[in-house]
RNA sequence: GCCUCCGUAGCUCAGUUGGAUAGAGCGGUCGCCUCCUAAGCGACAGGCCACAGGUUCGAUUCCUGUCGGAGGCGCCA
């Protein structure tokens, strides 16, 4: 880890053991040197003073202590003893230059793999077949795309999983309305991307023809039994709704393809399964006619146990049946250590009572983890759920195509020289940026506000604002003729103040992106970015680059690839492209 | 009624597993382009961290309660 703040606690452990260890009194639960970046210094060391507390010493003597063992000499050129007992630490310059070294040398720019390669599989975006994509799919969606990335970045293998909404009885209307219309011209409407009326008017003739309701409710038996010949109508639906589940995820930039569809059609053969697994190991009971099971902890509205509904009184299984033959699939088949659910936060409880029940079954356990990763719901600028005008979803392909048609005005204006294909692009870079990074960088569990004035407004914590810090930086190096590649042997020299300001920053990259990884928190990331090209922006004012001597000329060009090469990794690793020019 | 989540500057949001004087952006006021992209930088103003207790040397952070907002609560997915 080259993030100073981390070496500095690395050194310090064993100065703090040594403590514990010299009193016989206190036990030896180790005491941790709880090293943190401040502002009033570059870090702040803050273990002395619970320590303190526990030897029964005065805290300043004990930070006293800590400093006269030494071990910061290398790293800092100012240390001191401050308030009750913390110690602020100065990095020194030569430190923060030689752990730039360490980093850039290195292809991960300070991210190490984790020790435990872990298989992960992530179940994220899930549309639902012949549906229109809504807003609601884009933060699943986007999320679920950042933690992929930053998962393989730490080295885990990770499997996505798109797991599509693809049966169920709407698939009986769906199949006759495909019938109806005509298998051509269905096959035309549907790949036109146009899915919201094909729904719909599949739903206003079923709503009026007690004959189409009743031929529906026939198509829907042949598709569970398999009927060859339903099968087929049904696959063109799947089909066609994948082809344009594909284009959105290609507007998008997303890693989704057609490898990773895991629709619930794939999980029907096993739900037998779950049952007979379920009653065998004596968890399900009858209730209400339906099979359950009771999962500790869990009350309904009156007071009751409240169950989990695995196979319907009817005989049909359900949404907790198939979400439990994933759980059996993902473990047992694909082998996975963690499985992550990027779902809305509504599905709390249900996840929590699945994951209970897959407990008690023994399908989970301390080895093999799932987790809920929740998420808000999208406002208007009206604090309400984002709608149309006329009270319906947005089209997320809707939303895209505003936002990248909003980027290319602002393009165009602002930089009327680009060449328009490369404005195209750019814009388009910069008009997805920004709608995923508004939705990434906000914590998830919160509701957020759909702003394409904010979100577009090039300035403050954006994505435009980001990739701006980018391709400033590669304008640089284009204006200066100079090679990026040729610079990043250049001794740094770390003069100026916002020269470590911006050192530390690029350094703290490792640090910020498992801290994001910790709590599947995209926009941990988002703020270290945000930062990072804040501590740009102020170098690139302050410390001139052009006509600059030697050797600061080559220093400052090494700090400033150093950063585009940071940002445009984070920025990778939220799914964000980061132009070379904008 | 029970459960979960949320409540921080006028607005939109951070706050790194309890640390000193709570930070950004927008909006407001004021500076800075004969100079590498001003899509920028610097400064000022703006706070009872919803409220009340508790734990602690120390609480925006942990616990309890109250108020306010959102969501969930047996055969939809």
């Amino acid at each position: 880890m080259s993030d100073p703040v981390a070496t500095l606690t690395r050194l310090l452990q064993p100065v703090f053991d040594e403590l514990v260890e010299s009193d016989a009194g206190v036990g030896n639960e180790s005491a941790d040197p709880t090293v943190r970046p401040s502002d009033r210094a570059d870090a702040q060391i803050n273990g002395a003073l619970p320590l303190a507390k526990r030897l029964g010493t005065n805290p300043r003597e004990l930070a006293q202590r800590v400093i006269d063992s030494g071990v910061l000499a290398d790293v800092a050129e100012g240390v001191e003893v401050a308030g009750p007992g913390f110690i602020n630490v100065t990095f020194s310059s030569e430190f923060l230059a030689s752990e730039l070294d360490v980093v850039r040398s290195a292809d991960g720019l300070g991210i190490e793999p984790d020790s435990r390669e872990m298989q992960v599989v992530v179940d994220y975006s899930a549309p639902n077949v012949a549906k229109e994509m809504h807003v609601g799919h884009l933060r699943s969606t986007a999320i679920g795309d950042s933690l992929v990335r930053m998962l393989e970045a730490h080295g885990h293998r990770v499997t996505r999983e798109n797991h599509v909404g693809d049966w169920g009885t709407p698939f009986g209307m769906l199949i006759e309305h495909l019938l109806d219309l005509g298998e051509t011209e269905a096959a035309e409407a549907l790949s036109l991307g146009d899915l919201n009326s094909f729904y719909k008017d599949a739903r206003v003739a079923f709503d009026a023809s007690d004959e189409f309701q009743e031929r529906s409710r026939q198509r829907v038996v042949l598709l569970q039994a398999g009927d060859p010949e339903t099968m087929r109508l049904w696959e063109i639906l799947v089909d066609l709704s994948a082809a344009y589940f594909n284009t959105v995820y290609r507007k998008m930039g997303v890693l989704l393809t057609d490898d990773d569809l895991a629709g619930e059609s794939r999980y029907q053969p096993l739900m037998p399964d779950v049952i007979e697994r379920l009653r065998a190991a004596g968890l399900v009971e009858e209730s209400d006619g339906a099979d359950v099971v009771f999962p500790p902890g869990f009350e309904n509205r009156d007071g009751d146990p409240l169950p989990l509904i695995v196979q319907k009184g009817t005989g049909g299984f359900n949404y907790a049946t198939s979400d439990l033959a994933c759980i059996i699939d993902r473990t047992e088949r694909i082998g996975a250590d963690l499985i992550l659910y990027v779902v809305d936060a509504g599905q709390s409880q249900h996840f929590q009572m699945v994951f209970a029940v897959a407990k008690m079954a023994g399908w989970l356990d301390d080895e093999t983890d799932a987790v809920h990763v929740p998420f808000g719901i999208v406002l208007g600028t009206d604090r309400k759920r984002l709608k149309t005008r006329s009270g319906e979803p947005v089209r997320l392909v809707a939303l895209l195509d505003e936002a990248v048609a909003r980027a290319e005005a602002a393009v165009a204006e602002k930089n009327p020289d680009l060449e328009p294909d490369v404005r195209a692009d750019v814009a388009r870079s910069i008009g997805i940026g920004a709608v995923k990074y508004a939705d990434l960088s906000t914590d998830r569990i919160k509701d957020y506000v759909f702003d394409f004035d904010r979100m577009l407004a090039f300035e403050g914590n954006t994505g435009p604002y980001l990739q701006y810090a980018h391709a400033r930086i590669c304008s640089i190096f284009r204006r200066e003729g100079v090679d990026r590649a040729s610079v990043r042997a250049a001794s740094i020299e770390l003069v100026e103040p916002q020269e470590p300001a911006l050192a530390r920053q690029i350094l703290a990259f490792p640090t910020a992106v498992d801290a994001a990884l910790e709590t599947y928190s995209p926009h941990k990331l988002c703020t270290y970015v945000y930062d990072l090209a804040t501590a740009f922006s102020s170098f690139y004012e302050h410390c001139r680059i052009k006509g600059s001597p030697e050797p600061i000329y080559s220093s400052r060009l090494a700090l400033a690839d150093l950063t585009a090469r940071v940002l445009e990794r984070s920025l990778g690793l939220l799914g964000i492209d980061a132009p070379e020019q904008m």
